[in-house]
DNA sequence: TGCAAAATAGAACGATCGTGCGATTTCTTG
DNA sequence: CAAGAAATCGCACGATCGTTCTATTTTGCA
């Protein structure tokens, strides 16, 4: 009862890795085999079956995500702070963290096209963290950061679009300067939606690199 | 020496049709086979390897492309109206053409992690339509259409966004409403670098639906 | 029309896939 | 320490994969 859960956090570890590179699709439990050193029926009774597998790939992706990159920027004051914490660490989690690609992105690709539980639970957590940094911007927006006729769908759409050409260009077609221009996008997002001249707000805005835990 | 390219053809388009739906690496010569009634070897003959396969339906899809698209767009005067033109073809086509899905952009997510002739041949096409874009972006600004000062590689780079965050919206969580935003987007984009304010561009900027042919 | 060449079919190969089942090892706990 | 439970293994299955080889059919041309 206690080392299953162990052995199981071991081989979600090794799936996690081999999902960023191979996709959710690539996932085979042979290759997770070879990697924990296991035999592929050991590895394949702590899921039941592949799908169940996919499924707890996802759901542990989008546990690290939120503690990665949402739970560190609900730290910061609600508003304009907090919405470029977000930003910012979701920039970094896309961009710097190499050997784990976005789950999310990759999975939206395979699996557009394919109905299935699978599907579904990926669907789940995207839409789960969309609408809390559609939340982040009402709340912006609410502070009076932002212009009250602000569009917060709009907007999330046009920075949600940073991210995933961020991504594109950075890990797909390997530009360098891509990092930079999604940070730049964001601050001309921004400097449109903001009720105050981008620059003047930057003293108060500016995140510091990583807060210590709790 | 006729038979062999009619036949390559059809199982070209039968492989396009399929991997769109399943991706590229979702190819495969049984299915295909089964599609277009052949048999696996027939089927094989014609590509030499499952690779060389996909590398054709990479070509395929960019001549397609260029047919639809990119040929069609060039035909608008220089500067913004064959921007705006390049920008609504290329959204229609990622967003209304259901049957079809973008290679391109479904091919940078399955081979951002995978070298080899297919992502090569992937990358180079991509490379090839963003550097066609940004040249007519370098043309709109030599036409005094957008701001001398204009980042083109900064523009092109929010404009790819907004079409991937249609992809993923409208195909991925079939958002209703994502061909909309990213047609607002397009223009808010450039209300940013245009010379003159948006509104009033509108009347040369126009784009007719669809031209008749040559 | 006949013949070479091109195109297609058929069968088999080794590999890998997910999965099921019975045996066996390893833990946990009284 | 022993017994019961949980975890893991070994093996086999049917299916599908890309690929190769040898026939057989179809096509285009003299």
């Amino acid at each position: 009862m206690q080392k299953g859960q162990q052995t199981r956090a071991a081989i979600l570890d090794a799936a996690l890795s081999l999902a960023s590179h191979m996709g959710l699709e690539g996932l085979s439990i042979g290759a997770l085999a070879e990697i924990t050193q296991m035999s592929k029926s050991g590895v394949f009774a702590h899921f039941g079956s592949r799908e169940e597998l996919q499924i707890s790939v996802i759901r542990e992706y989008h546990a690290r995500f939120e503690e990665e990159v949402f739970f560190p920027a609900m730290r910061q004051p609600r508003g304009l702070p907090r919405l470029q914490a977000l930003f910012d660490r979701w920039i970094r989690r896309v961009s710097v963290e190499l050997d784990s690609g976005c789950i999310y992105i990759s999975g939206a690709v395979e699996f557009d096209d394919r109905p299935g539980p699978v599907r579904d639970a990926l669907a789940s957590m995207v839409r789960a963290w969309q609408s809390a940094l559609e939340r982040a911007i009402h709340q912006a927006i609410a502070q009076g950061h932002l212009l009250p006729d602000t569009d917060a769908t709009q907007m999330l759409f046009e920075l949600h679009g940073l991210i995933l050409a961020l991504h594109h260009d950075a890990r797909f077609l390997r530009i360098p300067g891509a990092l930079g221009r999604a940070r730049k996008g964001f601050e001309r997002t921004l400097s449109h939606y903001a009720s105050v001249p981008a620059g003047a707000m930057s003293s108060t805005v500016t995140v510091t690199a990583s807060a210590s835990a709790s």
